[in-house]
DNA sequence: CGTTTTCCGATGTGATCACATCGATTTGAT
DNA sequence: ATCAAATCGATGTGATCACATCGGAAAACG
């Protein structure tokens, strides 16, 4: 039995290729078509392990929600590791929302899909809630440095700049996965917005 | 026989109230909740009726998003028609689009349900790009008038700066929605824009 | 008034789905 | 090796759904 580290190795990594899989569904058809059918024939699996692992559908869902959360996370520490200083990474990472290549697209469009879901699931929109939560007091961190530095002159809360940021990046980025707006005037449209703070 | 106008008159009438009972039960419980008998049951008709008017459910849900942009249009008619000039009616429209009553809740939890619809329904998706089309365009008329006017200086070209203030009222918008967000802060930052145009 | 079309309620049908159940196999601990 | 737990495939079940069908009621029209 290969096992990695620690007992249930492959315990986490099934669970693992079964968000993934209903990820993918849900990127390519949306949550209408998620079922144990779909995201079993996705991930190459048998529905009975996809019922074992998730025994009913919001478990499901909710778990593939969290995966796709982690995902979003890694991929903003990852930016935010490079220290560039607060300028560079706010950049990197709100410019990142912009859909403009299949990963970042793919994101947006599940990103969109869970928000509209969370509409009417309270589960998820607890979730959706809590993620926010860290990645604007994640950004609001890095305004409050420059505000502290000098480089940002503005009487806004941090907090409210970074939500603000956020929202105006992620309304130009629906924007951009429905086709009225193009991604290179939208990217160009977030980097003003971060540069007009430094004036 | 009751009949306002024309012949069909009922017909229209009738096609709107099972449009609009669509329209609360995706406000209510979501796109995933409307079925020939929960939208039967909202309208207080039977699912027959709803089956003679609207033969598939693709029908009936092009129909029940046709009415919401209806609906939308009206609402912006409205605001459009104070001629209090290009400035005061770009800050009424939109304000109006931050969630800040019943009825804005109600408009705005139904756009982000069929946008997110619109990433898997080409059908629908064309109807949004319709809709947004048009709302650039009323705006970004305004844009140009006080551009021309010399009261807004600004290099962008007025359909990408209406297609900006659009998405950023709308990002602000599905923050409030899920509770990220205070609708009084969105409120003010989206005036912020507005305002920083006419600087 | 008659008839032709529209309306619409009732019922049927096949498909899909979430979830339950259960037997067989595999795995991990001892 | 042995046992107990975890895994997982297969099948069953009841519910819901979209849509078809059809008969009678109502309305529009000549």
């Amino acid at each position: 039995m290969p096992r990695t580290r620690g007992p249930g190795a492959h315990h986490d990594a099934r669970r693992r290729e079964i968000c993934d899989a209903v990820l993918a569904v849900v990127d390519e058809a949306g949550l209408a078509a998620v079922s144990q059918m779909s995201v079993a024939a996705k991930a190459g699996v048998s529905a009975g392990r996809v019922q074992h692992y998730f025994p009913t559908k919001a478990q499901l869902l909710e778990a593939a929600f969290d995966r796709a959360n982690e995902l979003a996370t890694e991929r903003i520490t990852a930016l935010t590791a490079t220290d560039d200083g607060p300028r560079a990474v706010l950049t990197a990472v709100l410019t990142e929302l912009v859909p403009h290549d299949r990963a970042t697209t793919t994101h947006m469009r599940i990103r969109q899909t869970f928000t509209a879901q969370a509409l009417t699931d309270e589960r998820v929109a607890t979730r959706l809630r809590q993620a926010y939560a860290e990645l604007h007091a994640r950004l609001a961190e890095l305004v409050a440095r420059d505000v502290a530095s000098g480089a940002i002159g503005t009487a806004e809360r941090p907090e409210h700049v970074a939500a603000r940021l956020v929202a105006f990046a992620e309304g130009l980025a629906y924007h951009v996965l429905i086709g009225t707006h193009p991604a290179d005037v939208a990217r160009a449209q977030v980097v003003d917005a971060i540069d007009a703070l430094y004036r």
